[in-house]
DNA sequence: CATGCTTCTGTGAGCGTTCACAGTAGAGAA
DNA sequence: TTCTCTACTGTGAACGCTCACAGAAGCATG
């Protein structure tokens, strides 16, 4: 008599398992995982019970073997690894992504290129078909990676309009433009006319966009441009501070600043509280993006809401859309005024 | 005359393919690619070169199905979402262990389980084996979710000293006593005799250890404990200010305050700053793990440093000893007094 | 010359799943 | 009856890899 393995270690159950323990064969209790197609009632039945039975979960490497799918998507950070650390907004995308993702029971792999390195080896990764398409997070024009995924025909979904890329990449995004003229007219509002602008790096959408917002509704106001009053940063907090020492070097008598960030609006906040000016009854000054460092900020900023949450669950839709054969889409989101103290 | 697959869409190049191409067989393909041993010098370059002129890359999947490793590991988070979003220090983990995993080639898989429905599906994904092990963040006690993993064998390193479960689990976290010595000390050095505290959690080892520490020295310094002085609070930024107030209802004569997180102190500032104390001058305010909050608070925190960079790397190394079949180990590395504007 | 050892190589089997296909049974139509 | 159609079920054959094993070659030892 050979030993079984019943006292040795165990063994997950497998789809043989499940199908011995219901009495049909690996077939039906595959067809039952998938969806239950051509499976009577009986046999329905039995499967499940089985499989509660016997505690049996997919194997998904052998699944991913033949089906050639890994169901999983990757979660890629180009950005140079500051703006992960700093910027909130990254936190609320990567949680509603994941949360997404995993209410269709596909994990997320967190992937950070920040070297060169890094880069060749995450883009090897991916285009070896370890995850079925990818999240992107990277505005900057001219990723590499980017349009090296592009060409190996991975699916894509960024995260903000990509400038460098060819029109034929999915993305989400929040409607900047329209975004920057509500604050833009809400500053107006309240009395404003010496408006100051420090926009994001213009190599990216939200820099170029929000300014152009900016410029659109002061136009309409019939208020003259002054370049003066338009400095640029990079989304940190210490480029909010220096671009609102340079804006109150070159228009000292400003009466409002419009910040391209949450984050930079903080550091132009810093910079105001030096110079003795309040916000707002002095200087107002209005945010972007609504993160957690609007409430954080004192006095709590006023700022246009992105709706990550949406923006997070749209990207994922998208992507799972076009894993599953469809055309790469665009989606454009509404933003929101959020009314606080600094204005 | 059949068709070929050359014109075909270009599927992946298999072992097979690299094989033929060096002219050597599978296994030696096989035994180049885990560690060349038992492999001629000749054979090894002719297959490196197969390799690179065919672009392959390993198949994770049929790898996985036949060694049972996944070669992936976890990254779960069973806090609940808000601290996530709130507390720096995640990312900066986050950010550490997928970048200590990637140098050895293995994906991070983010994993949030906040609610019970998502628990128990984590629970069944990674107990089905689909991760080979997990870094755990989690430092509240009697969480469900690691004494099931840690029940089911799965390797498990935990980010701070986890109360609730047996002591067999490894964790690596910074020797907080020391650490709250270390301020407790200082802030006696700088002449601050009535030194107030807001503690974090009781249920974390992060809140006892550090109260522990504060109780220590004022106790060699012979100074009374005195229990209006102490206030606890959950690590959030609101619960800062709550607990600064409740302090300073019961004691409005404090001159200082170590406060168990940077966030929480960024609170205590807020409600320092409104009864009109300044700091330094009337309240020195010491914080905890020099997250950006140390940074971005007015005035900028002296703190305590955490070495998180430290930290995910011994994560991560504890956990593929682990997996590789080491027993659990628990390691302790040292905190640093960072001075800065608040004392 | 046989024997053993070490180093290296190829081969068959099998990991757990899905897919294509063949087949069965029953219902309805001719 | 006989045929066709639909609903359902079972059975090999993969998928691409690693592992165990068998064997070959080279060299030293008996």
């Amino acid at each position: 008599m050979t030993m079984s393995n019943t006292g040795g270690r165990r063994r997950p159950p497998t789809i043989h398992d499940v199908a011995r323990e219901a009495g049909v064969s690996r077939g039906t209790v595959s067809r039952v995982l998938n969806g239950g197609h051509y499976v009577s009632p009986a046999a329905q039945e039995a499967v499940n019970a089985a499989i509660r039975k016997t505690g049996y979960v997919v194997n998904r490497h052998a699944r991913s073997l033949i089906t050639g799918r890994s169901d999983s998507v990757g979660f890629l950070l180009t950005e140079p690894q500051e703006r992960f650390f700093e910027d909130p907004n990254f936190n609320v995308l990567l949680r509603g992504c994941t949360q997404a993702l995993a209410s269709h029971d596909i994990p997320l792999l967190l992937m950070l290129a920040g070297t060169k390195d890094e880069r060749r080896r995450i883009t090897r990764y991916i285009t070896a078909g370890h995850v079925d398409g990818v999240l992107l997070v990277s505005s900057h024009s001219g990723d590499p990676v980017a349009e090296e995924l592009r060409e190996a025909g991975v699916p894509l979904v960024a995260c903000g309009k990509p400038i460098g890329l060819g029109s034929k990449v999915s993305y989400v995004a929040a409607d900047d433009r329209d975004g920057a003229r509500d604050m833009v007219r809400h500053l107006l509002s309240v009395g404003r006319r010496r408006i100051g602008v420090v926009t994001g790096p213009l190599d990216t959408p939200g820099g170029v966009e929000r300014l152009a917002g900016y410029k659109e509704v002061l136009a309409e106001a019939g208020i003259e441009i002054d370049d003066r009053l338009i400095v640029s940063g990079d989304y940190s907090r210490a480029s909010g501070e220096a671009g609102a020492e340079r804006l109150l070097a070159q228009a000292p008598d400003l009466d409002a600043v419009f910040v391209a960030s949450d984050l930079m609006a903080q550091g132009v906040l810093t910079a105001l509280g030096r110079t003795g000016r309040r916000v707002p009854q002095d200087v107002a000054v209005g945010g972007f993006d609504d993160s957690s460092a609007a409430l954080a900020a004192r006095p709590q900023l006023t700022t246009i809401r992105q709706p990550y949450d949406r923006i997070s669950a749209e990207m994922v839709r998208v992507l799972l859309a076009q894993i599953g054969g469809e055309d790469p889409a665009a989606v454009i989101l509404p933003t929101e005024l959020v009314r606080r103290e600094s204005t």
